[in-house]
DNA sequence: CTGAAAGCGCTTACAG
DNA sequence: CTGAAAGCGCTTACAG
């Protein structure tokens, strides 16, 4: 037996597809016996819209979209950032994987002008990023997640990363260090420009090397920094990866962590936790993160105007791999 | 301006919708000259098929499908799995996560009535899986991802599990353990089970005990056997997390790794080559893995008849977590 | 309040 | 080889 259409329901509730498209969206245009009649029916057969059709005539798509340009940023963020989105979200998620930014834009032509999507999550945004002009301008609902500030018209989720960047020199600070350094993710992306500003901000002479997440650009900039003129005693990292090949450096180099440098890590990770000495991380949960973007956008999906939700700031957990400075 | 249809280029080209329709898919029924003509002018306008349009009339859908009931296995696979399958795939993943095996199911009835996906992946088998029995009625191409064997006419792709074992009991008994024990994964999926019986006949007398992958079950699971009454040699954990949170128990009851206690890892990961000690693990590249999946998947959509797909055995990486037997 | 029709953009028999 | 039509399963004006 074929799956039943609104055509089976119409037969057999005796009035057209048109009232019974009515009466299952709860429009206006049918009596209130009408609508409880054709409801029954389509219950008893175990009626399922198709989103397919739907789209096609232009009506909800029943899935949100999500395209990823590599390079991926760091990997457990954006698992768990799905996996927040996901468990909100109560249609599919359309993800696809692109080469760059042309692509995604023109992604995002196609399925808006095909109807696949109802809207899309914006991430890892870019210093002077194209895409918010374009989904603007097609009009699909959008939120930006993880960028702080205005986006032209669009809704955005982000975390006060300025704030967490103070906590953590706050920190150090009071623990004597003077001489910080911060290793830097991506210098392309907004967020990175951000962080880069407030680091300038809290530690003036602070220097910044510029790396990628990766653990071998994380370790030359390790290198770089210790067998400098005038070393850090104090380095914070743009992600765990970073942060862990920091202490393998140290260890190269004879430099002891904490006593000598002390080592901060901008996402907390169970790498964190586990390695020797456990490191002290911004910690947050990503997976809420998702979750709170998720809403956001089905908030947009209903018509609601967008807003930029602020997320928690990520928390500052001090562990062992941050000590008292010994050379102030 | 609109996005051009087939109907437009049908009146620019001269014929009728029918025939551009054939033309653009390659099939016989037009003539070359004719066929050109309409190629050319769909270049012209730029014309992009709605794949809405075609998944209504039958046609490819142009997205193939994951779901994921929770509770889900170790986060870091399905990443890289995922990324792995998207990499290879010319095409969007629908991507939703259920409560349940049943809501899964539904799913893929719906998704494959509505035309929504062309086919998919099925992960996490269990022991007597009724997923594989559904999309065989339902014709629903799919993969199954990790379950060596066959699954009624269903592909597969799928890595020996035994033999990695195999591999691993070997390391610990060239080294003199005589005492193994295993800390094993979900009890109800079916790489536990197969784990299970290729430790048991590698260990008759091998102590396995069930835990979850999470690093508290992992922890006590270790308790138990370091507290019992002829405690192991060696510890062989279904993943990284559990096999740190072991190292970690160990340190709290005085066991040194590895002098008195081996500890191996399933899956290898960043964290098991950072902690201290690092673990030996079973190395795979699950990003391949996935790449694999994705391409046996197009594979039976380009009508290849299914078959099953080994990937390269997990390869046993020896760190320092291993050593001699001090008890044998 | 309700019905009959047109249309979304394709594909696929069915005639010529 | 080609054209005109019907149909996929919906939604949405448009008449009554």
């Amino acid at each position: 037996m074929k799956r039943p259409t609104i055509k089976d329901i119409a037969l057999r509730s005796g009035v057209s597809k048109g009232a019974v498209s009515l009466a299952l969206n709860g429009r206006p245009g049918v009596s209130d016996s009408t609508r409880e009649r054709v409801l029954s029916v389509a219950a008893a057969l175990g009626y399922r819209p198709s989103s397919t059709a739907r789209a096609l005539s232009g009506a909800r798509a029943d899935a949100v979209g999500l395209v990823l340009a590599r390079p991926l940023g760091a990997e457990a963020f954006f698992f768990r950032l799905i996996g927040g989105i996901q468990a909100e979200l109560p249609m599919a998620l359309l993800l696809q994987v692109v080469g760059d930014l042309d692509e995604e834009v023109e992604l995002y032509r196609r399925w808006w002008a095909e109807h696949r999507v109802d809207g899309v999550f914006l991430v890892d945004l870019r210093v002077d990023d194209p895409r918010v002009a374009v989904v603007e301008e097609l009009g699909l609902p959008a939120v930006v997640i993880g960028g702080a500030g205005h986006h032209g018209n669009v809704a955005s989720v982000w975390a006060d990363d300025a704030k967490a960047m103070t906590s953590v020199v706050e920190h150090l600070t009071s623990l004597g260090h003077r001489r910080i350094a911060r290793v830097a993710g991506l210098p392309s992306l907004l967020h990175t420009a951000r962080r880069d500003a407030a680091f300038r901000a809290a530690v003036p002479s602070g220097v910044i090397v510029s790396a990628d997440y990766t653990d071998s650009r994380g370790a030359a900039a390790t290198r770089e920094l210790l067998l400098g003129a005038e070393p850090p005693t104090a380095i914070v990292y743009d992600n765990d990866v970073m942060a862990v090949a920091g202490v393998g450096v140290a260890a190269e180099l004879g430099v002891t962590v904490p006593a000598e440098l002390s080592i901060v890590a901008w996402d907390d990770s169970p790498l964190c936790r586990l390695i020797h000495p456990p490191l002290t991380a911004l910690s947050r949960d990503t997976s809420a993160f998702g979750a709170r973007a998720a809403r956001a956008l089905l908030a947009v999906l209903a018509g609601a105007s967008p807003i930029d939700t602020e997320d928690t700031t990520p928390v500052l957990v001090a562990r062992a791999s941050t000590g008292h400075s010994s050379r102030s």
